[in-house]
RNA sequence: GCGGGUGUGGCGGAAUGGUAGACGCGAGGGUCUCAAACACCCUUUCCGCAAGGAGUGUCGGUUCGAGUCCGACCACCCGCACCA
């Protein structure tokens, strides 16, 4: 073999890592371990670009972690359940079993040959049985412990996919799959109680240092803590079984501004108004149809309905207040009820100006004025303001401050109590889909809800559904639901729910650390191999995903599924960018666009010669065809190229265009480490020690360099460093032995982002064993500093000159050669500097 | 509206407060070849023939020295959004 080839080559390697099993992760004790995890996937059909660029980073991390002397852990498995299967098998016939695994053996197809250090020993797929059955354990031990629940609630329909979401699901009033506008309707439903760990959720996010802030802030904000008051105002004249609304808010310093009390079209009290009156039922059903409506329309309208019921004000027994039904007040936060202050809210602002209610000054800012009758006044930031009407000091900072003293006040008027309240509502998990996880609890006429018995897990889902129907084939199954009451043994019927498939993703890293054990985890294994200790993945998942895994870990751990070390299961997170291309575009006949694939294009042009329009990169994506599929790329570049290319040009946290130029240069510099290699020993034995110290200098360079980029998740600088040092290495004139020692530690270098190449050079150039296992070099410190350093000579700030001056030379011997050369001279004029400025080894700066 | 982020050549992007533009793409020129492919070499921030000057979104500040720190602004991107 004399060129580079790559098919060759990666086959070969992979099978010998494959016969010396060193990707299998076993405890041990006197190794420290690693766990390094991507986010698993969705076996959709093929892998894209976006798996490769995330596996990678993973392998890159685990292969160096292996360099380094650690036990790694690095597993893979798929996220197997899911509305997609059903689709496919509701418009093809099939099954959503059958076109799981067959999507699954296609993927680990295009996957092995990408040389990744997986453990495959432990793969599974979250719709096998012996994990789904695992997760029916977990459930009956949440049950036990109060974690999950059952109740009726208002919940978000999806139409399309006629199933429940859960609130993280839907977004912007669509279901975050099927982008149908979701309904609201009352069922009884399972919930995880993640509300009950809603303050702990929210902590605990100042531990996580190793996670990006984004992520943290955007779960802050997903929890949203707000600390306030709740308390009651009495109704006058309400109708029987309704003497008081309670209210919750934020701003208690302003309550001697309240114009109107407003209450949601779902509170109780506007309920029991709705059934007896026909113009109440109308307008809230209005203002519920609003609710999910267009969002930029519910914005601008403000509907609101006085009821014509009136409350009195806590503090003040003249002040009465209308209570009006509103359409942009909530049920589910808070009380469902609040008071209005139109003078510092901008939206009670809107509303009282709509429907003419009084506009109440509470305090004014001590300089200036402000009409609050135009515009509410709301401090920009803390500010002292003099309450008019105080409930407590006249005189006050406007901020939490005012916030707690006016708790304090109403709370020793016996007016409430300061609480505390988290946006985060509890996880509802029931899905009224076949393909999921069944919810292992059966009904009874005489006992009701009752868990199934551990020893009847897994609860399988039935082989035998059709798909000709909407709706939940489960449900009409003629026998499945069919079973006896674990209790009374009486005939049952089993729920036909299927659990969230954001469950199954929820824990599926704990079970890695133990896949075939009989519990859901093994607490001796768990025990070892938690926390994960690198997750990579997309932010897509910064809220939904990470945050029920984050519950997940509390709730296993109190069921004594994970040891109380792992209560944040991911030490660090990493969020990739993605890979995009280009979008080439035409028009046809009706001018709708036309999308073509890059490979049928070439030079701004398909094959019979039409020009198509160049659209900026995107995101790859079927629908506008800017794909490359890895497959393509292996085949005709190798896994190294493609693993190389997605890892250079861009920060791994940004997005990385991929470009066929791209992809060739990368393939011609591999090509080039190869042949470079195959050279060395072809290189004269004889050099000057010069040249040989030179290159060797250099290696410790890039060994110091390269090594701070991998561990840094620095991949695209610790490329380019590989980069210039092999352009050194071909340039140097060093004599074989130094040639020998720099391309061996190119290739150990190298190792983790292109393996494959690695491990031949390696070989080539007589290493011993595997390069996947050979000790990661380490960099001598005393070769890192050169002889002789180039110092930039500034005047004022602006570099004039440059010297080479031996690294240790005095600093007062520095400033002598600086002021002796020409420019400085010249600058200087005769006159003497007013102060010089000597950085050893950096610089030299003269202030004239 | 609230929260967060990012602005550096034709492009992707490098730069512990110390030579801005590493490395790669693209472009231009050249060597090899009958020719091409492959490979290799040189140039490539801008203005200028050059000497030299300007330059990291804008305006200010701190500093001997600012892409980097501080303040204000502009633009773009992302997340959340009638949350009381």
């Amino acid at each position: 073999m004399s060129r580079y080839s790559p098919a060759e080559i990666e086959a070969k390697w992979q099978d010998a890592w494959e016969k010396a099993g060193i990707f299998r992760a076993a405890r041990d004790e006197t190794k420290p371990k690693y766990y390094v995890l991507e986010m698993f996937p969705y076996p959709s059909g093929r892998i894209h670009m976006g798996h490769v660029r995330n596996y990678t980073m993973g392998d890159v991390v685990a292969r160096h972690k292996i360099a380094t002397g650690h036990n790694v852990l690095h597993p893979m498995g798929w996220d197997a359940f899911g509305m997609p299967a059903e689709n496919a098998a509701m418009a093809s016939g099939g099954h959503p079993k059958d076109w799981t695994y067959a999507n699954i053996a296609t993927m680990r197809d295009q996957m092995k040959p990408l040389g990744l250090s997986i453990d495959w020993s432990r793969e599974f797929a979250t719709c096998d049985p012996e994990y789904y059955g695992q997760q029916q354990a977990l459930f009956l031990d949440f049950l036990e412990k109060g974690l999950v629940y059952r109740k009726e609630a208002v919940v978000n329909w999806d139409p399309v996919d006629m199933t429940v979401l859960a609130n993280e699901q839907v977004i912007d009033g669509k279901g975050w799959r099927s982008g149908a506008e979701v309904e609201r309707r009352e069922l009884t439903q399972w919930f995880f109680r993640i509300s009950d760990f809603a303050g702990e959720l929210l902590d605990a996010l100042d531990t996580l240092d190793n996670w990006p802030a984004k992520v943290r802030i955007m779960q802050e904000n997903w929890i949203g803590r707000s600390r306030g008051l709740q308390f009651a105002f009495l109704l006058i004249d309400g109708p029987e079984g309704h003497d008081r609304i309670e209210v919750y808010t934020t701003r208690p310093d302003t309550m001697m501004g309240a114009s109107f009390l407003g209450i949601s079209p779902d509170h109780p009290l506007a309920k029991r108004l709705e059934a007896e009156s026909p113009q109440v039922a109308a307008f809230c059903a209005e203002a519920r149809r609003g609710g999910t409506t267009e969002e930029a329309i519910e914005k601008a309208e403000k509907l609101g309905f006085d009821t014509g019921l009136r409350v009195r004000h806590p503090f003040d027994n003249d002040c009465e207040l209308p209570v009006w039904i509103a359409n942009f007040i909530l049920m589910d936060y808070g009380t469902g009820a609040i008071y209005g202050v139109p003078a510092h809210d901008q939206r009670d602002h809107d509303f009282a100006v709509k429907y003419g209610l009084p506009i109440i000054d509470t305090f004014q800012p001590r300089e200036g004025a402000h009409d609050v009758a135009a515009s509410p006044y709301i401090p920009p930031k803390p500010e002292v303001v003099r309450y008019t009407r105080a409930i407590a000091g006249e005189e006050m900072q406007t901020g939490a401050e005012a916030i707690e003293a006016a708790i304090a006040v109403c709370e020793a008027n016996g007016v409430g109590q300061g609480v505390t309240k988290f946006r985060l509502r509890d996880w509802g998990l029931s899905r009224q889909r076949y393909w999921g996880c069944p919810i292992p609890v059966v009904h009874c006429d005489s006992c009701g809800v009752v868990p199934e018995a551990k020893e009847n897990l897994p609860i399988r889902l039935p082989d035998d559904v059709s798909f000709d129907l909407p709706g939940n084939p489960l449900d009409r199954h003629p026998t499945w639901r069919n079973c006896t009451c674990p209790r009374c043994g009486a005939a049952a019927t089993r729920e036909t729910d299927t659990m969230d498939t954001f469950v199954d993703s929820s824990w599926y890293y704990a079970r890695f650390t133990a896949p075939h054990a009989a519990t859901p985890t093994d607490l001796a294994e768990a025990a070892y191999w938690m926390n994960v200790d690198q997750y990579i993945g997309g932010i897509e998942h910064a809220i939904l995903h990470l945050l029920y895994s984050r519950f997940f870990a509390r709730a296993m751990q109190i069921c004594g599924h994970l040891p109380p070390s792992a209560i944040e299961p991911f030490d660090a997170l990493f969020t990739q960018g993605m890979v995009t291309h280009e979008i080439y575009q035409t028009r046809d006949a009706a001018d709708r666009p036309v999308y073509h694939l890059p490979e049928e294009v070439s030079e701004g042009r398909l094959a019979d010669g039409t020009p198509v329009e160049i659209i900026p990169s995107a995101k790859m994506s079927k629908s506008k065809k800017n794909v490359v599929d890895p497959s393509t790329i292996i085949a005709q570049y190798g896994a190294d190229t493609a693993r190389w290319f997605v890892l250079s040009d861009s920060p791994p946290e940004r997005d990385v265009e991929w470009t066929a130029s791209g992809a060739e240069a990368a393939h011609r510099h591999l090509s080039r480490v190869w042949r470079l290699a195959s050279e060395v020993e072809n290189t004269p034995e004889t050099a000057t020690p010069e040249a040989d110290e030179a290159l060797l200098r250099e290696m410790h360079k890039a060994i110091d360099e390269v090594a701070k980029g991998v561990e840094s998740f620095g991949f695209n600088a610790a490329i380019a460093r590989l980069y210039a040092f092999t352009n050194t290495l071909m340039k140097s004139q060093a004599g074989r032995g130094a040639k020998r020692a720099a391309a061996r530690t190119l290739a150990q270098l190298m190792a983790p982002m292109t393996p494959h190449l690695a491990e031949d050079i390696w070989a080539m150039l007589g290493g011993a064993g595997l390069v996947a296992t050979a000790p990661w070099p380490v960099a001598d410190p005393a070769m890192l500093i050169d002889e002789t350093v180039t110092l930039p000579i500034q005047i004022n700030g602006k570099r004039r000159a440059e010297i080479t001056v031996p690294r240790d030379m005095a600093k007062s011997e520095v400033e002598k050669t600086a002021l002796a050369l020409d420019a400085v001279q010249k600058a200087l004029n005769g006159a003497a500097p007013k102060k010089i400025i000597v950085v050893p080894g950096r610089i030299v700066n003269v202030v004239i």
